[in-house]
DNA sequence: GCTTTAAAAAGTAAACT
DNA sequence: AGTTTACTTTGAAAAGC
């Protein structure tokens, strides 16, 4: 079979930075066109990028968020067309603001179906979280690296928490060698 | 001094009165849902420990009352859905759930999935169904849980459609309606589970 | 705690055709 | 009977209630 670690798939990165300069969100959501401002709602400003699609928010200390994107590379594409257009609004940016990934979300395939109720008891019910009543997939806290997974019936699993791509490549590992020696694979 | 110790009075009491209230609570749902005492006794430790272990801090007590009987009905073996649960709670479904994860979660109640099994009695006498109709679900249920196909599925709406299933096989119809109203799923659910079930059974019908 | 953003997994519900 | 859309879960940051 497949190894895995082949099919695993980043589906988002979040990430973090700022202009190092407050900001006055009223007078930018008037100039910059598709900005979705709602101070009583959320006290970010929304502005979503076309290619690479994401989403930022900007806030009046001047941070900014970015989700959205398939890559740390896209988040970094993204956020320079945001400080672009801030820039092209005569707003002043740093010259080179650092960008810090938070989290990872990744998709995998096991490329096998996996019996949730034999693996809750094998990985041990103290370790796991698995309510079909309430969500299909099976929860799964790792330690090292510090990541969820959640496992489906299917195999996929999606794995969200970690900072950099090499985390989902560890937690599949890890994953498929407890499975295994559970004799929970195959 | 002397205020310290009347505060400590007057918070003591505020405990004892919310903790009376929670098990007043737990009872009068207990019995909305024709549970047995020592469902209630179950519920009532499970509500003490969160109690002592600071669990109910930020949560609501009925939205914790209600989650520790949920979890007793569980560990008794006569499970509730959710649905049913909240239908006796002024707690909505999804704050119920999120309530009873975390105790669980806090408590180490390690508790098992609902085996879609225990729902077959209840559901089968409030359909009237036959005994024969029962052995049949549990027939389908065992088979096809052991083929995988479990995996992921609500328990209420995998029992529904086994009833569903052995309805047929047993000459004892129940529309997927009815069956789904007991089960408080939906047709599309029954449709579904019942597909898979059939096939994986070997049964063309 | 909540609010908002994005994305995946798979199951279920509500509303239709 | 079957489809579409929307919601459930996980993770993280931002500022403010």
């Amino acid at each position: 079979m497949v190894d895995p670690k082949e099919t695993i798939n980043i589906e988002n990165v979040v990430a973090s930075t700022g202009i190092g300069q407050e900001l006055d969100l009223q007078s930018v959501a008037m100039d910059l066109e598709g900005a979705d401002y709602d101070p009583e709602q959320f006290p970010g400003l929304v502005y979503r990028t076309q290619e690479p699609k994401s989403a930022a928010l900007i806030f009046r200390s001047g941070k900014i968020v970015c989700t959205g994107a398939k890559s740390t590379d896209d988040v970094h594409e993204s956020l320079q067309i945001v400080f672009g257009k801030l820039r092209d609004l005569n707003i002043q940016v740093d010259e080179d603001p650092e960008i810090v990934v938070q989290n990872i979300v990744t998709s995998a395939d096991l490329g096998r179906n996996l019996n949730l109720n034999a693996i809750a008891i094998g990985l041990g019910l103290e370790n796991i979280e698995y309510e079909p009543e309430q969500f299909p997939g099976l929860v799964y806290r790792l330690d090292d690296p510090d990541v969820v997974a959640l496992l489906f019936g299917s195999g996929k699993l999606v794995i969200t928490g970690g900072k950099e791509p090499d985390d989902a490549k560890k937690a599949v590992d890890k994953i498929v060698s407890r499975l295994e020696e559970l004799g929970l694979l195959e | 001094r002397l205020r310290k110790w009347q505060e400590r009075i007057r918070t003591k009491d505020a405990g004892e009165r919310n903790l009376q209230f929670a098990l007043s609570e737990i009872d009068r749902m207990a019995s909305a849902l024709g549970v047995p005492r020592s469902v209630r006794e179950v519920a009532s430790v499970i509500y003490r420990r969160a109690l002592d272990d600071d669990l109910i801090r930020g949560r609501s007590i009925e939205g914790v009352a209600t989650s520790a009987l949920y979890a007793a009905c569980r560990k008794e073996g006569i499970p509730r859905s959710l649905e049913e649960i909240s239908e006796v709670s002024r707690v909505e479904r999804k704050e119920i759930g999120r309530t009873y994860r975390y105790i669980s979660q806090e408590l180490g109640l390690e508790m098992e999935p609902v085996d879609p099994k225990k729902y077959v009695p209840r559901f089968c006498s409030e359909l009237e169904l036959s005994e024969e109709v029962q052995s049949k679900a549990n027939e389908i249920i065992e088979t096809t849980a052991e083929k995988g196909l479990l995996s992921g599925k609500s328990p209420t709406g995998y029992a529904a459609a086994a009833i569903y299933a052995a309805s047929l096989l047993c000459n004892e119809k129940k529309t997927q309606r009815e069956v789904a109203d007991v089960a408080q799923v939906t047709e599309v659910t029954i449709r579904n589970r019942y597909q898979e079930q059939i096939e994986a059974m070997g049964i063309h019908s």
